[in-house]
RNA sequence: GCGCCAGUAGCUCAGUUGGAUAGAGUAUCGGAUUUCUAAUCCGGUGGUCGAGGGUUCAAAUCCUUCCUGGCGCGCCA
């Protein structure tokens, strides 16, 4: 808890008519620094005082007695400022973080409490594309950020692995598959049989008959479907796991749709007790329609279950094996509508654990003209992205510091550093259009600025050669400069807090933006080593804690700091 | 047609949940290094916060109508 905050309220607290929750809630940061460190609006007397908020402030600055860590309360129109005594405050701030180092910014609100994540989740068979970047990256941020603050997390990949398109691929394999079978099979020569089996398909529509029926054959466990199914699948998670290693993803389960196949039937026989469930047009749905939502789908006419049904299976079982406290779907916003009829089923069921399910949804990822589409082959594929960004990265090394070592992990710490930071930066609920420059612009707001920063401080402490202390002189940590970094390396853990709250990761991205910023201001105005040891070995305290920052910030990203660059 | 989301500088985006003078980056123009990595920093240019109306001491933020774009609306996932 932020006991600045607290020292300001117990001077507030008897002498203005309002309860202390409403005091803090109302307490801001002022704009400028120079107006003062907290600021207490005072709008809100004005009515029962029946005074302006002017005069209210100003006398308030009057009568109100200054107590340490505060040493200044001074009205500013309707605004009573609070200045800190900046030692104290320095000193309480830097102290804090040296204590805690990597764990600064952490929290154990989470202790003994399990939240399900669940993310990336795509369709195997397919290349990973440019567009299912945002979902394991968004995903994967939430998981770190959830488990900095004490949650038990688990990570589940919900493989889009059944359905009937593996039915279209199993014919497609059968007839068109010789050159690939016996050898070894990859995603691009699913992909080939994939896109050769819809253009067979338009001249004989036989052929998804014929799909449907070994998709049922899957179903109800055929040992050849089985087999082949399996082989598609392993191909894919080969190399899905290459992608999710070089983007820092973690998963703790790989459980797709085809894991709950079994529970299926049981699930909707339940829902069929429960009295939920009814057939309309030779199809079981659930009807919504007093919630003003269209019907959620169970059953198709020919039988076999749809996503809907398999996700109501998931979520049970994973509240019977985890027994969540939450669970967060990080899944695109056009699947708003399914979500929301999903969670009605499950509360219609009688569930109270349908309440801490939440639907964490992204705009789409869009090319400037149009839709991104595997089928039209309209994409650009993960791997050749982060492959060019690690190779741009790598002239740039060339160029900037030849006598680099480990050339190679840095570029790609950087190159993948630079795609992630670029694709998480942005609100999730934007939808973004995919433009090659705009990923691969490494100045200004990106992540190779955050990671430079941070390996200029690295440089400073590596010459600076000793042990760093905070036995120093808070003293001389009095530049505006400084001032405003500690301010900002002071915000850090509640932001982690509210990017936790609203499962927005930009806002990590945000913060490590604006610190950067104020400590390549710092040192572009102040030299941190010099023949001064007082001085030197304040300000180095001062780089080691925003080193520390910047570190733990890019790490609840799944993004490298590296020591040079 | 109905529902959800978005609209802020030429472009990409922030805006602390209704508060102080709407801010960054990019682009463009100009400047800063005998000294810790110039992937940096400083300054200039650039705004009817999509439009109208309403709520109040105060609106980019809330309510309403409209415009534009995106997504969704029963046998895909």
């Amino acid at each position: 808890m932020d006991y600045f905050i607290k020292d300001i309220v117990s001077i507030l607290k008897n002498k203005i008519d309002l309860p202390e929750d409403e005091i803090k809630r109302q307490l801001e940061i002022p704009p400028d620094f120079k107006m003062g460190d907290y600021a207490f609006p005072c709008y809100s007397l004005s009515k029962a005082l029946k005074k302006s908020p002017n005069v209210i402030a100003s006398e308030l600055a009057k009568t109100l007695h200054i107590r340490s860590p505060v040493v200044e309360i001074k009205a500013t129109g309707p605004y009573l400022n609070f200045f800190l005594d900046k030692v104290i405050f320095s000193e309480s701030v830097l102290k804090k973080m040296w204590d805690e180092r990597e764990r600064y910014g952490r929290n154990n609100i989470g202790a003994d409490k399990t939240v399900v994540v669940d993310y990336s989740s795509p369709n195997i068979a397919k290349h990973l594309a440019v567009h299912h970047l945002r979902s394991a990256l968004i995903g994967g941020a939430i998981y770190n950020i959830y488990s900095a603050l004490g949650y038990n997390c688990v990570g589940i990949n919900h493989l889009g692995d059944w359905g009937t398109q593996f039915g279209q691929l199993i014919v497609a394999y059968k007839k068109w598959g010789s050159e690939v079978i016996g050898k070894f099979c990859t995603v691009t020569d699913l992909n080939n049989l994939y896109v050769k089996f819809h253009q067979e398909a338009e001249k004989d529509p036989a052929l998804e008959e014929e799909a449907r029926e070994w998709f049922k054959r899957l179903e109800t466990g055929d040992v050849e479907a089985r087999k082949l199914w399996q082989n598609f699948k392993e191909a894919s998670l080969k190399e899905f796991q290459k992608i999710y290693d070089m983007l820092g993803v973690h998963f703790d389960a790989f459980t797709g749709e085809s894991f709950y196949n079994t529970m299926v039937e049981d699930t909707i026989l339940e829902i069929k007790q429960k009295g939920l469930a009814r057939l309309s047009e030779q199809a079981l749905i659930v009807d919504l329609e007093p919630y003003n939502m269209p019907p959620c789908l169970l059953r198709k006419k020919d039988e076999t279950t749809l996503y809907a049904t398999r996700d109501i299976a998931a979520a049970e079982y994973r509240s019977k094996t985890y027994n969540f406290d939450k669970m967060i779907y990080v899944v695109g916003s056009e699947q708003k509508l399914h979500f929301k009829q999903v969670f009605k089923v499950l509360e219609l069921m009688g569930y109270n654990w349908a309440n801490y399910c939440v639907h964490v949804d992204f705009g789409l990822m869009k090319f400037k003209d149009g839709k991104m589409s595997t089928r039209k082959g309209k994409v650009v594929l993960l791997e050749d992205l982060l492959t060019e960004a690690v190779e741009r990265i790598g002239k740039i090394i060339e160029e900037k510091n030849p006598s680099l070592e480990n050339k190679d992990t840095v570029a790609k710490e950087v190159g993948i550093g630079a795609v992630i930071f670029a694709d998480l930066s942005t609100k999730r609920n934007k939808d973004v259009i995919f433009n090659w420059d705009e990923v691969l612009n490494f100045e200004g707001e990106t992540g190779p600025y955050v990671q430079y920063t941070h390996a200029r401080l690295c440089s400073i402490l590596r010459k600076y050669g000793k042990p760093v202390t905070a036995d120093v002189n808070f003293k001389l940590l009095n530049e505006d400069e400084t001032v405003v970094l500690i301010k900002s390396l002071w915000q850090f853990p509640s932001v982690i807090l509210r990017a936790a709250e609203s499962y927005e990761s930009a806002l990590i991205c945000n913060y490590l933006i604006d610190v950067c910023g104020n400590l390549n201001r710092f040192y572009n105005t102040h030299r941190v080593l010099s023949d001064n040891e007082e001085i030197t070995s304040a300000r180095i305290l001062l780089a080691d804690a925003t080193r520390q920052v910047i570190k733990n910030g890019l790490g609840l990203l799944g993004i490298h700091a590296p020591e040079q660059m």
